[in-house]
RNA sequence: GUGAAUGUAGCUCAGUUGGCAGAGCACCAGGUUGUGGCCCUGGGGGCCGAGGGUUCAAGCCCCUUCAUUCACCCCA
């Protein structure tokens, strides 16, 4: 046991599961560009001051889950836990954030977060990231749900449920923040689980996701954000629904769904599953009004989600392996060359397999060419080597015929 | 950070009150003198996670440690 592994909540990836990667990140370039949203490659790694700025002091991500460190040069980084923030510097440092000038990029990638693994949870994990940056409309918000949802079908991944909030916004978010610690305080200090006593200190709003009985018994007659938001975001709220209704999207709503990230505003989202674990997000997202301009840029708003990939496999079908066109086998030491030199050639021509590199027996060698699948079986041994001939077995109907190895110049 | 469970062959796992380390799958060879899948026979493979203790004797009991998994917390 003293080879080196690897560390706690990273994880390798085989082809066998590496296909399920590859399959989301196809389907993600297919339909998010049928959108108009163009592929943002950038940095795992960003100053510290980002998140710490970005996702909010207080949060848990930032609070006690980020990979950071001091450089060489004495400057503090982290490994991203998110991607919405290195998303936003990005293109404010580019230039292309403008109000009112709607731009859409999608990315895709591993995170980080130092928390316990479980299942569907790892300290690198990979994310694909939408953002739709400089509008304000109800319109952009309803564009990336329905572009999720494609996203998901196009995946083929059924029973999962969409939820939909409005957080209100800083006008009238801490309104309805004051209303609730005003009446979590009326109650008896026993009431509340030891937890979301903590909660009330913390972020008020979390008491209301809280999954034990008693809370959950106060949490319905709390008051609820709808009746807490001012008319600009009831107006944007209800555009959103209706607009959502007339796509045919089948969504619930959820007074008490409650992101982690403190720069959500407005419009917020989750696509649940059940069979994945305690955890339940898929994806989440929402509108963040604000935060570009809280990183430096100018004054534009955005909406955007974020989809778990690692979920995501959680819930697709196995991806098989791709069935190879030839293998070449070598019965007679002298043809490795040969076989090698044949292979390279049928590779030429569009076909897809392996080839042996020693000779071993006839048998092992056609159990070797079943096992993997392959569609044909190219055979030389010391017949077709002294003939310059190679044997072609076909390995469903089981027929063979001879070719000059010469043919295939 | 907290709690629980699990570490035995390449993989999945048995292993009784402590008494010679096993099975299935995979791999290799043979049954078939150049022909896969099915079947039969044989074979290679193990610091029983690591360290210490109890015992005539430990995979099994005790302590420590490491790792993994699941859950809490929180989130994708």
């Amino acid at each position: 046991m003293s080879a080196i592994q690897k560390i706690k909540g990273f994880a390798d990836m085989f082809p066998e599961d590496a296909r399920a990667f590859t399959r989301m990140e196809d389907a993600a370039r297919e339909v998010f560009t049928r959108y108009g949203f163009g592929e943002l490659r950038i940095p795992v790694l960003e100053r510290t001051e980002l998140f710490a700025k970005g996702i909010g002091e207080d949060t848990d991500v930032v609070g006690k889950e980020m990979y950071t460190f001091t450089d060489r040069g004495d400057r503090s980084l982290t490994l991203r836990p998110e991607a919405t923030a290195g998303a936003l510097r990005a293109c404010i440092e580019a230039g292309v954030v403008e109000p009112g000038k709607p731009s859409r990029y999608f990315a895709f990638g591993p995170m980080f977060r130092y928390e316990r693994p479980q299942k569907g949870r790892m300290r690198q994990f990979h994310q694909i990231d939408a953002e739709l940056l400089g509008s304000a409309e109800p319109q952009a918000d309803v564009e990336v749900i329905l572009m999720l949802q494609d996203y998901l079908s196009e995946l083929g991944i059924g029973e999962l449920s969409f939820e939909l909030n409005s957080l209100g916004c800083r006008e009238c978010r801490p309104n309805y923040r004051a209303a609730l610690t005003a009446y979590f305080e009326s109650l008896d200090a026993s009431a509340l689980c030891e937890d979301c006593r903590r909660r009330m200190k913390t972020n008020p709003l979390r008491v209301l996701d809280c999954k034990v009985p008693g809370c959950k018994a106060l949490v319905a007659d709390a008051p609820a954000i709808a009746d807490h938001l001012c008319g600009g975001c009831r107006d944007h709220f209800s555009a959103v629904l209706s607009l959502v209704d007339r796509a045919g999207l089948k969504y619930t709503l959820n007074p008490r769904l409650v992101r982690g990230l403190d720069y959500y505003q407005r419009t917020t989202f989750e696509v649940t599953s059940g069979a994945i674990g305690a955890q339940t997000a898929v994806a989440g997202g929402g509108r963040y009004d604000g935060l570009v301009q809280l990183l430096g840029g100018p004054d534009a708003p955005g909406v955007g989600f974020a989809c778990g990939m690692e979920r995501l496999a959680l819930l697709m079908d196995k991806q098989e392996a791709p069935r190879p066109d030839f293998f070449l086998a070598v019965t007679d030491e002298r043809a490795v060359d040969a076989a090698v030199l044949l292979a390279h050639k049928l590779r030429t021509r569009g076909l897809a397999g392996e080839c042996d590199y020693t000779s071993g027996s006839m048998k092992s060698r056609l159990r070797h060419a079943g096992r993997i699948n392959a569609k044909k079986c190219y055979i030389i041994g010391p017949d077709e080597f002294d003939a310059g001939k190679v044997t072609v077995k076909d390995m469903e109907e089981g027929g063979q015929l001879s070719l000059d190895i010469a043919a295939f110049d």
